[in-house]
DNA sequence: CATATGACCTATG
DNA sequence: TCATAGGCCATAT
């Protein structure tokens, strides 16, 4: 929907982010890897951070390989993506939430297989381009 | 151009 | 669980 921004390095990862369903969670890496950035995980958190106005991007929904958000605890921001997390039923347990329970898998059909196992063994970065 | 920093990740001990 | 180290790369200074 938004015309014009595909000039953007980070369109890709926006489509990615925007992609993820109420509920669901996704962290950095995954969302690098999807987008075709493999190994580079801190683009993604640069992606959301210059998003632009007016793009209404499930930002929230986004957290780190640990369960945890990536903000400073007890921090405005930090607050808000929590908030946003539990009112769509995410429960945390000591400031970290399971991500073998909600972490989100685009759906099969439009996946490559190796994903999923990548996602399983997930212990090396993809080749990069 | 050289460093430092960051909404990160994995491997290892 | 925590700490350290090495990797990635756009931005800032």
């Amino acid at each position: 929907m938004r015309a014009d921004m595909s000039s953007s390095k980070y369109q890709r990862i926006w489509d990615v982010v925007a992609e993820i369903p109420y509920g669901r969670v996704a962290s950095y890496g995954q969302i690098a890897r999807i987008a075709g950035l493999g190994g580079q995980a801190r683009q993604v958190g640069y992606a959301l951070h210059s998003t632009p106005d007016g793009l209404d991007l499930p930002w929230h929904r986004v957290i780190n390989a640990q369960g945890r958000i990536s903000f400073p605890k007890g921090s405005p921001s930090y607050r808000r993506q929590r908030e946003l997390l539990e009112a769509e039923g995410i429960e945390f347990s000591n400031g970290r939430l399971d991500l073998t329970a909600y972490r989100w898998q685009p759906g099969d059909a439009e996946l490559p297989k190796e994903y999923l196992e990548a996602e399983q063994n997930a212990r090396k970065f993809s080749p990069r381009r």
